[in-house]
DNA sequence: CCTACCGATCGGTAGG
DNA sequence: CCTACCGATCGGTAGG
């Protein structure tokens, strides 16, 4: 008979660390970074502190790999849906279109990952605020990318700015997520969609 | 000759109340509502933790009398700033000029007080979190109120849907605090007035 | 992966 | 307004 408790294999180890970073990710969502904390984490997975340690080291290791794995959870369930779409303008849409669907299906229990993340690190130097703001770059990036190349394609008028684009998505879908959030009302998500699709000129994709 | 420190005078008990408030909310607005501490208060005000605490009773109160002041001062510096301007489109226009103002100016060191406070208890069931609710709850309203009255003295189209006017306004101020928090980028203040008045057909008052 | 432990800090109380 | 103290929890370490 194998042991209970210590020396598991390496697949149940890394079992053990995807169920970690899992539950991180849904604390960390509805309480925040800093509220995810390994006893915490411990009670909730029947593990000791120094178990769930074991497999980071320090908490601030834990926070940056739970932000990476929220981070593959955005992309599966917005950029993924949207990758069928050609670029520029038809993605530019279909992006727009699974960003809303992604708050109205409560992917993460406590709203948009990443609007509680910047919001909670925008004032705290360290590794984390710059993880948050890098993949926030990077999705703003993507969307300027599409926005530039729709202007360049004649499917936005030529003197759309693209960084006005994003800036305007962006606003749509933190309204959405303060008003889903702090005031329960879902009918901000016609109005994110209204805005949405007045920024590009189209309604959006379902 | 009296004592130095007990038994102070009704006076300076409320001077001391008021520094306590005043340091709790810059706190707040950078390092968050439950990152702020009693004792942390303590040492950066020269007290005792208990001499801070005997102010309010319990955490929870001092928080909500943190939101208060912060509520007190966000009037002071974008309310009380457009209240020369007649109600309707004007105060409308006003307002929102005194908003991007606000943030511009960096009246919280942290950002807007109630973005973040927002974010912070918006799945946290309890009083703070009714608090925040209530309060943006009230600011969205004189906001709708305004676009209502504007609409029906005919300085905004007459199928404008005040709620929206609201919701786009709001994401203007969230991804402007956005930009200028987590990515130090103030181009996104041009922005953020581009898009207010283009949702109210009219340049924005500096 | 565990037990056992560390110093620091949390919110809060007793008593003056 | 203070000192002195409480139990609980924090992140983290030693050693197996």
């Amino acid at each position: 008979m194998s042991a209970v408790s210590p020396r598991r294999s390496v697949a149940e180890a890394r079992a053990t660390r995807t169920a970690i970073l899992e539950r991180g990710v849904a604390i960390a969502s509805v309480e925040g970074l800093e509220r995810l904390t390994i006893g915490r984490l411990a009670v909730e997975l029947g593990m000791s502190k120094s178990g769930v340690l074991g497999h980071f080291g320090s908490k601030e290791v834990l926070q940056l790999e739970v932000v990476d794995e929220a981070a593959a959870v955005f992309t599966r369930e917005v950029a993924d849906r949207a990758a069928g779409a050609e670029h520029g303008f038809p993605r530019l849409l279909a992006l727009s279109g699974a960003w809303v669907s992604y708050l109205e299906r409560g992917v993460f229990p406590g709203g948009c990952f990443f609007t509680a993340a910047g919001v909670e690190f925008d004032d705290r130097p360290g590794r984390v605020r710059d993880a948050v703001a890098a993949l926030t770059g990077v999705w703003e990036g993507d969307l300027r990318r599409q926005a530039r190349l729709a202007v360049e394609a004649g499917d936005l008028p030529a003197d759309t700015d693209p960084d006005q684009v994003v800036f305007e998505l962006l606003g749509a879908t933190f309204a959405l997520n303060h008003a889903l959030r702090l005031h329960g009302d879902s009918s901000a998500l016609p109005r994110a969609r209204r805005v949405m699709a007045r920024v590009l000129g189209h309604e959006l994709p379902r």
